[in-house]
DNA sequence: AATCATTTTTAGATTTGCCTAAATTTAGAT
DNA sequence: ATCTAAATTTAGGCAAATCTAAAAATGATT
């Protein structure tokens, strides 16, 4: 566990978000550009990664993290979404606003730190985006028990069950006329109160935040 | 309002902490042996920052903080209590744990955050040490009205009045015999639930952190 | 007033992260 | 198969923050 500078954290996560989930060679220029650097800069930043042995990386080739490069990013982004959480749920902050304040407090070293703040927060799954939170050990959430609420606009989804079986609850979406199996697709997100408003059979309407996180679905 | 490294700020907080409340000149090897660095990396920085007109320095005079700096230094200071308030009463640290992550925690630059993070902890004067936190306009809170729960061990103290005028913990009070004006030493605080053993007219005795919150107290 | 121990500064290097400009490699097009 | 444009690396340098060793200033003491 060798303790990396800002700078090494910043350029695992971009290898890591550039390369995606499936971890993909990434450029040079790709990095360079990410980070407001210039290519010269990452190549010689990718050399001393690679003397660390985070990253591979073959000169002229590309460059992808190796498993102790990723750990590192998971645990970054881990942070970051934490912090965000924080930000917009405790200090009440627009979750537009709050990732400036993030990209710093990502980078605060107390592993016990992020543990006690995961549950001060009540071990939140995902972030005020949406985006999922990676656990300690960096497992993601599964995409599957995620609830309406946390659909992105434009976004197709179908209904998969309910979290609430109250019958309160059964009984108002029996009015809207949802279904197990039916498909919604979500227009838009009101940043305000977070209420979606949603193409359902053929017909537009708006469903409150609480409802929609009572649902869960699998998106499409 | 230039933007200032991490360095800098830590040497402004030094510099800060050695000059004491009365601005005092300050050495270079005291500088030094604070940060742990050497005289002559102390010389390089004293001229930057002199440059920068964050500090007045002679050479071989010593240094003291221009009003700018002293801002910066008790900006950077109110950032660290408020962190450390938000560690122990929010993620439950121990007090002595806390000086570590609040170090870095103090150098992220937001305002706006700090502001909100204060609000959040219901506008705290003292941090968990005791130790009073300076508005955001850097005035320290008066330390007439402080309790004797913010009392450090082998202090004396006077008591000066009663916060709770319940005729409960006024009898108790008389029950223990304190009165106004009464000297009060502090032996020891107890970590676990902030109780003190105290000794007050020739006999010692433990009060809870309830009672002591409720005694006004002025330091002697 | 001269001396000497201590403090401080100067001089010269080192490391990290970054740059520009030139050289090299790669890969696509002829 | 060769050529050329784009991507990448190499070479050489710069600024910040640090170091060691040597030189200079201070001030306390004789």
């Amino acid at each position: 566990m060798t303790k990396l500078s800002l700078t090494e954290e910043n350029y695992l996560k971009a290898i890591y978000f550039i390369g995606g989930t499936s971890n993909q060679l990434v450029n040079t220029n790709a990095i360079a550009e990410r980070l407001n650097t210039k290519a010269a800069t990452v190549t010689d930043m990718l050399r001393k990664l690679k003397q660390k042995d985070l990253i591979e990386y073959q000169p002229y080739k590309g460059t992808r993290l190796k498993l102790e490069g990723k750990v590192k990013a998971i645990g970054i982004l881990r942070k970051h979404r934490l912090w965000e959480t924080f930000l917009v749920e405790k200090l009440a902050f627009g979750w537009e606003e709050v990732h400036e304040m993030a990209e710093q407090l990502e980078h605060i070293q107390s592993t016990e730190l992020t543990e006690r703040l995961s549950a001060f927060l009540g071990f939140p799954e995902f972030d005020p985006h949406g985006d999922p939170i990676p656990n300690k050990e960096g497992v993601f959430p599964r995409r599957d028990n995620v609830t309406l609420d946390r659909a992105k606009p434009d976004t197709a989804v179908m209904v998969q069950g309910v979290k609430d079986s109250s019958t309160e609850f059964l009984n108002y979406i029996a009015k809207l006329g949802i279904q197990l199996g039916d498909h919604i697709a979500v227009k838009s997100v009101e940043e305000f109160d977070r209420s979606l408003v949603v193409e359902h059979k053929n017909q537009q309407y708006r469903i409150s935040a609480l409802a929609a996180a009572n649902l869960y679905i699998k998106e499409l």
